[in-house]
DNA sequence: TCAAAAGTGTTTGCAATACACCCATGC
DNA sequence: GCATGGGTGTATTGCAAACACTTTTGA
């Protein structure tokens, strides 16, 4: 079923900023375009919002229909509205951004995509429109977010050692922490829960693992903190 | 020249919460609507989005149209999209917020209203459509920019006492200060320049009167800080 | 002389920073 | 036994918080 057939608005579109984290690498999800315009590019999972949806599920419908990722945490970035970002016709077009964990989510390409694949977000990604602009906005709120609520919950397998913690927010922020200090101020936070188990077959001293305690995970996010990383 | 005519995207408009500082009391500026739906009810300035035009000239041109307030800071806060947020038809509205000076806007109703005037932040306003989750964004946001970046410029007269700025931060924060250490930190940021006036008739010592620094505020603005305040 | 707000410093505690060595493991 | 990353504690510093009295002015 296309989208067309539902009723879509015309001018009026969902782009998702999808981050994942994997080998210590901050990615972002982008497709293949199928159709014109920039048939072929990579660029971020997008379409236009239905007649009968808010933004909100516009988001969720439109990552699943475009790379079959679902379930996620979703929120509103900004709205982009130049004249001119689209090159058929005037379409404002509504940014999210998204976290989520690569591993749990196999990707495949979905409607009006041939592709989905993760790219380094350090890397140099040629986007097509407006979107290196949507992207950098995304990216920004990104950091703003790791410095004042709880992250990683998303992002991370559920069972993880706290220097993989620690990887995350350093390839979030694009800077390195000290290890004795992270450590103290993430389990001060007391959002970890440390378990009895540890890393297999590594070359040195294995890591413990901790999981997140929900609850406190929860509680954080909405309260917030505030301290610097 | 009507709206219509210069045509408009039917299922798109800005709404803009613009907030003032007056008589040491935070303020919205309402206005009220000349025709249906909601005739008569005082509501958020707003109106529909020009097809030759982006979202930032659209706030600017609808708060000028509206109630005759230019030449202002605007930011886009969040774009709202419920499907029956608008009785007649499906409308998305993406809504800004502003600071002002009232005393240097002279408010006059334009388009679409028989009124503008200014509200009570903390009264009891009674919102037509979704103007009340619109407002409530909004506030939120101003409290969290209060924060972390430098603010009063835009809502102060060009010269106003320490005494004026503590009582804006504190009716936007909705808590009140400690007047030593608002004063050691306010200062410290070195963004104020102390003049060599004072209050005027006045039945109590007279306060020296201060001015922004602009520079240093524009700078302040772009990195930002984070304390307590 | 009283009322009302302006103006001013110090102490205390906590949280951020900087920093270096021993431990466990696989090869 | 060596290379690799895991794990741990302390001293210092700077900033936030709490707190009360004197000064100026007009009525």
């Amino acid at each position: 079923m296309s989208t067309a057939s539902k009723q879509i608005i015309k001018n009026l579109s969902v782009d998702c900023v999808v981050f994942g984290f994997e080998k210590n690498s901050l990615e972002v999800l982008l497709i293949k375009r199928k159709g014109n315009p920039e048939k072929g590019s990579w660029a971020l999972p997008g379409g236009f919002v239905l007649k009968t949806e808010a933004l909100d599920e516009a988001a969720v419908r439109i990552l699943e229909e475009t790379s079959n990722v679902k379930n996620i945490y979703l929120e509103q970035v900004h709205t982009f509205s130049d004249i001119n970002r689209f090159p058929l016709r005037r379409v404002i077009s509504v940014a999210y951004f998204a976290l989520i964990n690569p591993e749990k989510h196999f990707l495949k390409p979905g409607i009006d995509t041939t592709d989905a694949k993760w790219f380094e977000v350090n890397g140099d990604i040629a986007f097509p429109f407006d979107h290196e602009s949507i992207f950098a906005k995304a990216l920004n709120q990104l950091r703003q977010r790791v410095r004042n609520k709880p992250i990683g919950f998303e992002l991370l397998p559920e069972r993880f050692s706290l220097t993989q913690l620690q990887n995350l927010y350093e390839c979030i922020l694009g800077e390195s922490l000290d290890k004795r200090n992270f450590r103290k101020r993430i389990l001060g936070l007391k959002m970890l829960i440390p378990l009895n188990d540890f890393e297999k077959d590594v070359a040195h001293r294995a890591a413990r693992l901790y999981k997140f305690d929900f609850k406190t995970y929860q509680v954080l996010k909405n309260k917030g903190f505030n301290f610097q990383l």
